[in-house]
DNA sequence: ATGAAAGCGCTAACAC
DNA sequence: GTGTTAGCGCTTTCAT
């Protein structure tokens, strides 16, 4: 460390140290082209000795690549309580998992995500802006509403980018998903088995594809097990929405005696509205969530649950935005997960 | 939109369009120098003709700024358990608050938060060079753990950095906190005024500062109602640790009658081992956490518990923090929240 | 295998 | 008030 105070090392230092030129020092650093062994070696000190790291906005500049890509939460803009929008989704244990998978993949690549919050049209277009003009090399987006235009402009600004789950409508556009039917069939497998005979089911926003295919799975399987009506009460993914959910199935079908939520937030309040009606779960009503987050086991009992396994589908997204990065020309792709059921407590 | 495919528009594309250099271009985009007003006008059409987008990366090479601030959650680096850490902070609803109120600060100034996990050394140097050499204008630093060396590390290195809680070490670093002690005092006031005569603590891990100021303010308030002894149970600030931690003070202290957990997780984790010993919360034992965080309206009865203003304090770093940008010689500063008591069912 | 030199898109002196 | 010009630190032809 010879330059206490002052600006950092830059190539050109290197090479002075090195004693060769700064293409020859850049070379060495990204493992370019045959470089002498002796040589790299002398360069490598050199970089030691002068504690040099690269400037990425100059690399930047040149190669038109930034290592850092957007990692979006866009929902519905509701004027005026862009933050409680924020506060919101950031407070999901969801997002949470989501972050940590995509952080725990990217960690290891040299890639950063940026946290951008697209609530509002002005948002949204700043989104677009920033990844237009290569502030970021892609995007991860994690849409909690149906009607969200960015899928679509993103495809249409042919800015590489994958979803969190499939659009509402269609778009040419890479995500992942699970195979929420799939799931939602557990739960009704796990249900009629235990003897339950009438099962209602606490669904999300009817107008987001996931709560549509966890609603249709797991109406679909009980149907096939011989129970063609399901009561439903739609819920917004909260606690407090799930709270009231229960209420409102309580008091329309006071025999109820299993229940899928299509979260485990919601579930959670369905287990408090029950235990407070003085239904014992899962003895009175055997109760089954969705997610497998954190919540599940803070509840008692804990939720017997349809785990997604959110962590990795988050890394997986990852890695197919890298792969896009480097293909821009791949055509879109989806991976499809697979749920698990997760026997705890509640069923 | 005269160019579909190509490459993004330059300053240069609009300073032709507009018939003037780019130099002025650039004045009237960042807003510097005099202008004409008319030439301010075509300018503008220009850049709205164009969709024209300054490059961040050009930009920052000249500027010696990003518009971009790292957002580090630092913690024990247990070995070959990265992930781990990662998915384990994350999953924390406080990291959620932090998230959120940084976000909703920094939205409307441009400026971007990128994520980073400072788990391990290597990781810890990573988010070091990161900094120094230049990719991020400044750090807002999230620390977990007491020994955490990053808060020294990035002071010495004259990083421009905030840190959300007093380092458990003195270090010439500027911070946000809580009056913990008045929250705990808070806490305690209420129990006493309740007529618990029996009261305990589940402290969060003791060898962070936070932790350690909630016990001693608790134990002084309680001291001062005329309590000396207060039997006290460390856990971990998660819901599991508060069970563990419940059942040891039962265990040890049938009579208990009130109990202050040192956060809303681990309150949470209290009252289901409460109320599996057949305690009735708040008859029996009166219970109150600490945060106000979401957990805290999921139980039942909700939790009573002592608010920190988790969002604006994040709020606040980085307002300190982009004031520290500006002026680099500004000599630490720390901002203080007082906590403020949050009465619901549980006590 | 290595060096010289051009230039990525922008801002900031400095002239006019 | 506006244009000219010199870099910021890096990668990348193109020579050698």
């Amino acid at each position: 460390m010879s330059r206490p105070q002052t600006a950092p090392p830059t190539l050109e230092d290197v090479a002075r140290v090195a004693g060769v030129s700064r293409a020859t020092v850049s070379r060495v650093i990204n493992g370019t082209r045959n470089v002498d062994r002796k040589i790299q070696e002398v360069v490598r000190a050199a970089v030691d000795q002068t504690g040099y790291a690269p400037n990425r906005a100059a690399r930047s500049l040149v190669t038109k690549r930034t290592g850092t890509i957007a990692l979006v939460v866009s929902g519905a803009g509701e004027q005026g309580e862009e933050d409680a929008f924020a506060s919101r989704v950031f407070a999901d244990p969801f997002f949470g998992r989501v972050a940590s998978g995509v952080v725990g993949f990217l960690r290891t690549r040299g890639v950063h995500p940026v946290l951008m919050v697209a609530d509002t049209d002005r948002a949204r277009e700043d989104v677009l802006a920033f990844l237009r003009q290569g502030s970021a090399d892609g995007a991860l987006l994690v849409s909690t509403h149906a009607e969200d235009p960015l899928p679509a402009r993103l495809a249409e600004a042919k800015v590489p980018a994958v979803l969190f789950a499939r659009p509402a409508r269609p778009v040419p556009i890479s995500y992942v998903d699970l195979d929420h039917q799939a799931g939602a069939k557990l739960a009704a497998d796990l249900l009629v088995e235990l003897g339950c005979t009438q099962v209602a089911t606490i669904t999300g926003p009817l107008d987001v594809p996931a709560s549509q295919n966890r609603l249709t799975g797991f109406r679909d399987a009980m149907a096939r097990h011989g129970f063609p009506y399901v009561p439903i009460a739609e819920g917004g993914f909260t606690a407090a929405s799930g709270e009231v959910a229960m209420e409102r199935l309580l008091a329309e079908h006071p025999g109820v005696d299993g229940v899928f939520a299509a979260n485990d937030l919601m579930a959670q309040g369905a287990l408090n509205i029950l235990q407070q009606h003085g239904k014992r779960v899962p003895q009175d009503v055997a109760l089954i969530g969705f997610d497998d987050s954190g919540p599940a086991l803070a509840c008692r009992p804990q939720l017997t649950t349809v785990r997604q396994p959110v962590e990795d589908m988050a890394a997986e997204m990852a890695r197919m935005l890298l792969g896009q990065v480097d293909d821009p020309d791949q055509r879109p792709r989806s991976v499809i997960f697979e749920p698990s059921l997760v026997v705890r407590g509640s069923a």
